[in-house]
RNA sequence: GAAGCAAACUGGUUCUAUCGCUGUCCUGUAAUGGGAGAGAGGAAAGUCCGGGCAACAUAGAGCGACACGCUUCCUAACGGGAAGGAUACCUUUGGGUAGACAGAAAGUGCCACAGAGAAUAUACCGCCUUACUUUAAUGUAGGGUAAGGGUGAAAACGUGAGGUAAGAGCUCACGGUCUUGUAUGGUGACAUACAUUACGGUAAACCUCGUGUGUUGAAAAACCAAAUAGGUUGUGAGAAUCAAGGGCUGCUCGUCUUUUUCUUUUCGGAGAACUCACAAUGGGUAGGUUGAUGGAGCUUGUGCGUGAGUGCAAGCCUAGAUAAAUGAUAGAAAUCCUUACUUAAGGAUACAGAACCCGGCUUAUAAGGUUUGCUUCUUUU
């Protein structure tokens, strides 16, 4: 499977945010804080939409916050399929998420990576209990 | 000539591989696809001015509020820019630097500390004078005086002469600043000359004069619009006949009558309400399209202009996202620095990320480059 990364798996919907982060559940795996909301599987959109974000409050230049927000593509984006999808496809789950970065300076992307992973294992072990 | 520091201007690293992202174009399949090419800045930042564009508002005038304030020019416009003027400061006397640069001669206010006094002047010392006491001096009380002392950022324009009891722009001469007028030069600010009036500062105190300003701001605005549920308008229809209402009767059966209900009418009919169906119409929500990237555009050449700019010709198309792309990783090169000391090792490569678009201003900025100033050292004369 290619490890892309499209629109469709990205979350858009405003009123789907919206619904994410009213009524979801949520951990902490420094420096990533997951909320996310398991749902029926929608045939028609990716098992998996998810949002990247980056607090204004924590990082105030536009650059920064770029540049950060570009790290955790590339290593969500390196790893989800191993790891995630093939468990909701398993269970045959939609899945809509949002990761926040909640550490106070930029990390290195090694560091980032074994973090992701890590945060994705504690997912899948989040919703297939 | 070298080094260091400061300021201004300029400047804004490159290539390869792998995996990706957002548009565009070409192309293929039943479907998934494939290929080509494009993809952050000089400030994209601050959101401080000006304009385009859009919606709404809008008789005219005044008051108020806010902004601006030497001249001419440039510009779509500006609080921006160019060239000049005056002022202040510096100067190697060539020049350079600076800016809320209209009005203090309309009015009001304010002027710390010090000082006698800070603005219809003032009398501490001093000077002159009158009265009283006294032999006289001294002293006491009153008056005149801004020349001298001392204070201050600033003391009623400065110097000299006349004048006077002593003094005073009180008068005169020369000079300074300044008002108004005339003449000459300049497009003009202004300059020069002559005459004339006045003589503390502060307008970044109020204020006065002149000029300008409708409000909002792309989350503006226009359009499309599924499903579902409402609104409005029009047309049509009105369940149950084994039912319901009413009449006949004391009640039941039975029978007669009406058929959505109400009001009105002798009837026909008319009106209103309710429900349903159909049609039309309008508003709203998710979403989509436009706005929105071909423009006060860029490059080159050339003419005009001291210059900011501008005319003409040729060529070019150069980001367009929208929970928001323009990336990540690895390797190499380039420049600089440090350490070793001759080709190695280590380090550094800034400020910073488009959001409708332009013109400015302000602020941030590594290495390298250019110019200017200062300091030190050295060489030659």
């Amino acid at each position: 499977m290619k490890k892309t990364f499209t629109k469709e798996e990205r979350l858009c919907s405003r009123r789907k945010i919206d619904s994410l982060f009213h009524s979801s559940s949520s951990f902490i795996v420094y420096p990533f804080r997951v909320v996310f909301l398991v749902g029926a599987i929608q045939p028609t959109s990716a098992p998996v939409q998810v949002i990247l974000s980056v607090s204004k409050r924590r990082f105030k230049r536009a650059h920064d916050r770029n540049r950060i927000k570009r790290l955790m593509r590339e290593v969500y984006r390196l790893q989800k399929n191993e790891i995630l999808y093939e468990e909701v496809n398993k269970l045959s789950l939609h899945l809509d998420m949002a990761i926040q970065y909640v550490g106070k300076e930029e990390l290195s992307y090694e560091l980032l990576f074994v973090k992701m992973n890590k945060t994705l294992k504690q997912l899948v072990h989040e919703i297939s209990s």
